[in-house]
Parts: C-alpha cells; sequence; structure tokens
DNA sequence: CTGAAAGCGCTTACAG
DNA sequence: CTGAAAGCGCTTACAG
C-alpha cells in the first residue's frame, strides 16, 4: 500500500493539489473552511508530506548533519543532545555520523551530507586535521565548529576560553601550595588541549614556575592512557604532588591507577580534570574540574547555525562560558617544598 | 551559485542527462569510455546527486530514524555508535531524535520519520508507553526495538536476556554469602527492569529466600536518584549487606552515597550494576556488573531493520549476550546471619 | 549503448 | 480564493 500523496487528498476533499498544498502551508489564500475540511481530511488519511518532494522545490533540506568523533564520548552526546533539542525546537531534522577520527569516513560523511543537502553542518570537537579543514570549507554548507576553531572566514565557532580556564585551574593549584605540578594532555593535537596547556604553562611562569618536560605527558583522551600516565608520573622522583588532566576521561583513569597503586587522592597528589563529565561528582573522590555547559554549548551552535542558514551574520567566534568546580579531588600538599 | 544538477553534467559531457545517471549509478548499459569521461567531469565538478530526486523516484531515503530517550545516556550512545557503523557500511544515513521521555516529543519524532520517508525506525531503551506504542505501530515502517519487546508482529527486537542475567549476577551475591540483598529499580516501568527483577526475585527465591519490600526501591535509573536510594538503605536496620542496582548509572550514585557516609564498598555493603558502561571499571572499586555488548547491539539492530527493509524475514527477537563481569565491588559480608 | 519521455510529490508564480 | 501549469533533479521503462 502505497502512502497517500497530495493528490490524493485533492481528490478526497474535491479540490486542487494546489489548494491542499496551501491549506496544509496554513496560507491565508485559502477559505477557512476549505482548509479546514482539507486539514481534517489529511489528519484522519495520516497523510504525511514528503520532504524529499518539498526539499526538491524549496531547495532547503531543514536538515542539518552533525560529525561527531564518536558519539560514545560523553562530551559529544551532551552536545548533541543539545543540538538536537535545539534544533528540533526549529524543525529541523539532524543527521548524525561519526567520523571515527578515520580521514576516509571525514570525506564519505561530508559527501553524504552534500547529496543530503543537508542546511549546515556542525563538528564536534574532532581535530579537524588540514585534509579535513579542506574538505570542509570546499563545501559551500554554513559550517559552525564545536570546540575548535578554524581561520576560514566561512567556518564559525562555538568554545569556552580554554587557555583562561585552564590558567585558573592552574592558579587554584598553586594557591593550595603545589609546586610540582604535572600536565596529561591529548598527543592528537586538539585545539582544546594546546589551548589549556597554554594556561598551565602561563599560570606556572606568573607563579615563578618552568614547566619541567618530565612533568609533561601525552594521552589520548581516554581513561587508560590517563591511567598510563599517572603511573609514569608516579614512579618520578620527586613525584608532582598534582596532576592537571586535560580532560576528565583522563583524571578518571589517571584517579584508578593511583587508588590501584594504594595511593590516595587528594592526600598524596592531587587531581583534576576538565569537562565535569556527569560522573565528575561521583567519583571518589569528587573531581575538581572546569565545567564545559556543553548542552549549553550544543544548542548555541545549533542558533548560529540556523543564523546562518536564514543569511544573517551571527557573530564569528561565540564563547561559552566555563567555569571551575572546586571538589574534593584537591588539596594542599603534605610535604611542601 | 547552485548547485550543479545531472543536466549540467550531461551538457558538459555531450550526453543525455540519462546516460549520466547510468553512468554514476555504474550501469554496464554505457560505453565504458563515455562512463569514465563522465565520471572525471562529475568529479572535477564536485558533483553530488541530489538524494532527494532520486529517493522521489526509488521511494527509498536511504535513512533509517533512530529514536533514544536522551543520547546523553551512556547506553543510548553506545548504541547509537553501533548502529551509525553499521548504517554506514550499508550505506544508510542516521536521523537521531531525542524523545525526553515526553509523548508530544514522541509523536512529533515519528512524523518527522513519516514525512522524512525513513526506511525503519529504531527505537532504543525507551519504555514505549501504550499511545507511543500506538504510534509506532501505526507506521508502516520497518521497526525495531533496542533493549524492548512489543508483542506486535510487525515490531522487531534486539536485547539480551536479563532475567538470566540478573538471576546470575544474583547468584554471585548469594554465593559470597549474602542473604541480605536490595534492588533498586527503576520506577518508570522499562521492560529490562521488570525483568532484571524478574531475575533476582528468582534467584531469592530459589536460594530459599523471600524479597523483603523494605530492601525494594526505585529510582530513575540515573546517579543521584541511586544515592538517594542507597542512603535510605543504609539507614534500615538491619541494614542490607549487598545493594543491585538495575543499571550502572544507579550504581555510580550509590557508591558515591556509601563512600560519602564513610562506609567501604564491598567491606561494609557489596554493589552491583548493570551495563558495564565505560566507567564501571574505573570506580573506587571498580564495579562488578553485567555486560551488555551495546556496539554490538545497536549493529544487529541495524542489521536486522536493514533485512526487513529488503524484505527479508529477520528472526522477531534478536538475542545478544549478556556476561556478569566480577570486579572489586563484592565480597563476602563481614558478618553473616 | 543512447536518448526522449514520463513521472515521483511537492511549491509557487500566473491567470482568473 | 482557486486551479492549471511549470519545474525542482533524479530514475527507468521504452524505443531505437
Amino acid at each position: 500500500m502505497k502512502r497517500a500523496s497530495i493528490k490524493d487528498i485533492a481528490r478526497l476533499a474535491s479540490v486542487s493539489h494546489s489548494t491542499v498544498s496551501r491549506a496544509l502551508a496554513g496560507s491565508s489564500l485559502v477559505n477557512p473552511d476549505t482548509a479546514d475540511k482539507i486539514r481534517k481530511i489529511a489528519d484522519q488519511t495520516g497523510y504525511r508530506p514528503s520532504a524529499a518532494a518539498r526539499s526538491l522545490v524549496t531547495s532547503r533540506s531543514a536538515t542539518i548533519g552533525v560529525v561527531v568523533t564518536t558519539i560514545a564520548d560523553p562530551f559529544a552526546a551532551e552536545a548533541v543532545l543539545g543540538i538536537e533539542d535545539a534544533a528540533n525546537e526549529h524543525n529541523y531534522s539532524v543527521i548524525l555520523a561519526n567520523s571515527n577520527a578515520q580521514p576516509e569516513r571525514e570525506v564519505k560523511v561530508v559527501r553524504s551530507f552534500e547529496e543530503r543537502r543537508v542546511d549546515g553542518i556542525i563538528v564536534t570537537s574532532s581535530r579537524v586535521g588540514a585534509s579535513y579543514a579542506e574538505t570542509l570549507s570546499r563545501t559551500r554548507m554554513p559550517i559552525v565548529l564545536l570546540n575548535n576553531q578554524h581561520p576560514s572566514e566561512f567556518i564559525h565557532s562555538v568554545m569556552i576560553d580554554n587557555f583562561a580556564a585552564s590558567r585558573e585551574l592552574t592558579g587554584h593549584l598553586l594557591a593550595l601550595g603545589h609546586r610540582r605540578i604535572a600536565y596529561v594532555g591529548d598527543r592528537y593535537g586538539y585545539q582544546s588541549d594546546t589551548e589549556r596547556y597554554g594556561g598551565y604553562r602561563s599560570a606556572l611562569e606568573s607563579a615563578g614556575l618552568k614547566v619541567e618536560p618530565q612533568y609533561v605527558m601525552l594521552g589520548d583522551g581516554k581513561p587508560e592512557e590517563g591511567g598510563a600516565a599517572a603511573a609514569a608520573l608516579m614512579a618520578l622522583k620527586p613525584r608532582p604532588t598534582a596532576i592537571f588532566c586535560y580532560n576528565d576521561m583522563t583524571a578518571l583513569g589517571a584517579m584508578a591507577e593511583i587508588a590501584a597503586r594504594g595511593l590516595k587522592v587528594p592526600e598524596d597528589v592531587s587531581i583534576t580534570g576538565f569537562d565535569d563529565l556527569f560522573f565528575a561528582k561521583y567519583t571518589a573522590p569528587p573531581l575538581t574540574t572546569v565545567r564545559q555547559p556543553m548542552r549549553e554549548m550544543g544548542r548555541m551552535a545549533l542558533e548560529t547555525l540556523v543564523l546562518l542558514c536564514d543569511g544573517g551574520e551571527p557573530q564569528h567566534n561565540v564563547q561559552a562560558r566555563g567555569e571551575v568546580i572546586v571538589r574534593q579531588s584537591t588539596a594542599a600538599p603534605k610535604e611542601v617544598l
């Protein structure tokens, strides 16, 4: 059984399909009574206008494409939730694609978005490598980057001030009396990591301290490597009294590793994260971190994209507000230098 | 600047647009040389066939709709990752929608999927209330439920044997010597909760124990209420020596609450979860739980949906394998009855 | 192998 | 207020 088309409704209502189209679009050009009748029939029939047919003539799909490295990353998931919520309010649908950080996949995703004529694209926390950036900017679709910036004038972005937040968080550690503060970053060179490292470095230098290369480790933003980095760090002499993890996932692994070694947080070593993912307040002890309003950032990205689609000129680099959240994973070091 | 259409390519290649269509579809009906030439031109131009136009004539959209309660739930995120990965292999795109457990939203989502003519729908871990179920089954699109079943012959499902896994997990607790085992479920009546409760109850009864109503609490599947339930449970006398949490999120909150009260897991009370979310191995102590192969389940759901779309007759209730994972959050009770 | 024609289901000037 | 007509960009019998 085929789906009813606009012509079927027209026949049932004894009007032309043009009139059905107008009535259903809520045009004021149609007699209220006929409009009512048509709507009633459409309702009963369960008629659903074809988005494809519509988009063919309007050349807008009311669809946006969202690429994430992986939706299994809680940061991406929260952001996508915000994006979809806002998209729903604007009657946009979202097509979700995981790039898995694979270049071939990134290319395929963009191609698919082009074929589907999405009205715009949001790219979340990917490293946006050189080739990807080129693919993206070659496309004429509006693009908003989440947690990333790009010099192209065609690409907008939403992010917090990672540098400032990181500097403040490091300042918190310094104020507690820490002098040997390690940094566990991300080897994939995400922009957010670079900026956080910059803030860490800047805070240290302002306090008259140097960055000790041995205290700077690189992970992959996931718990396991956070644990490995913590293990290496705790084997050092003198070992650091605090570990600044570039994100909460890294901190999660670091804390587990430290507990496994019979050491205590924060007595033996303070730990900080970044993001304030849902689990941060439930770790043992609860994690000091920087809250990123991920859901809100997703909404902001969608809103600027919609503005762009409507021919508006939104702010180029939208800034969300990060906030240091002090919990119990940080305390004064036992032994002060 | 408008997008190039098939006619533009036809003009550039000095052939009819029919031939372009065939060449790009890889039809054997076209001269290899012309085909090559056409493909080359299409490539250079960055031509992208319109999915909308194609789907209008083929009446297939190569798109599937996925509804989750919220993508911020790690279970849903993992499942969606599996779905999207598999969809990508079959050249399907996925439209993601969050229902937020709001009936109006559920209705709107299904309507939108119908307008977009998705080839099928996957519904993940929602409680699929009466009205939703009706909306869903009225639609003629193939539907696969993840973590849920439905008596309709038109709706397929993928889930693990929750009853058996739960029974086995409870058996693990009983074998350790526990006799006062609490259960923290979900007040929204998810089918998975009902089945897990059934397994818990069955194991208890097989051991000659009764379910003590005071040891059965209802949360909402999230950490905060897991914590509240644990607090109430620990105030009981005699208090339970083990708490079976119906999912890991609940267990996460319960463990934090217990730690906050100065009690220790598993010395003072054993805790079990369900799902084996990414953080389960990083809690302090690591969580004993039931692993659900979420990503694989997502893939299975997509595969059965694709089979359905191709007119096949996949198994109605596909069963994935759950597995009890014993970590350190469970141990023999200190004081044995 | 190739092209002309029809048609998928809509929207929207255009004419009345 | 309403309808007939054109057209969006494809695919696919049909005829050659």
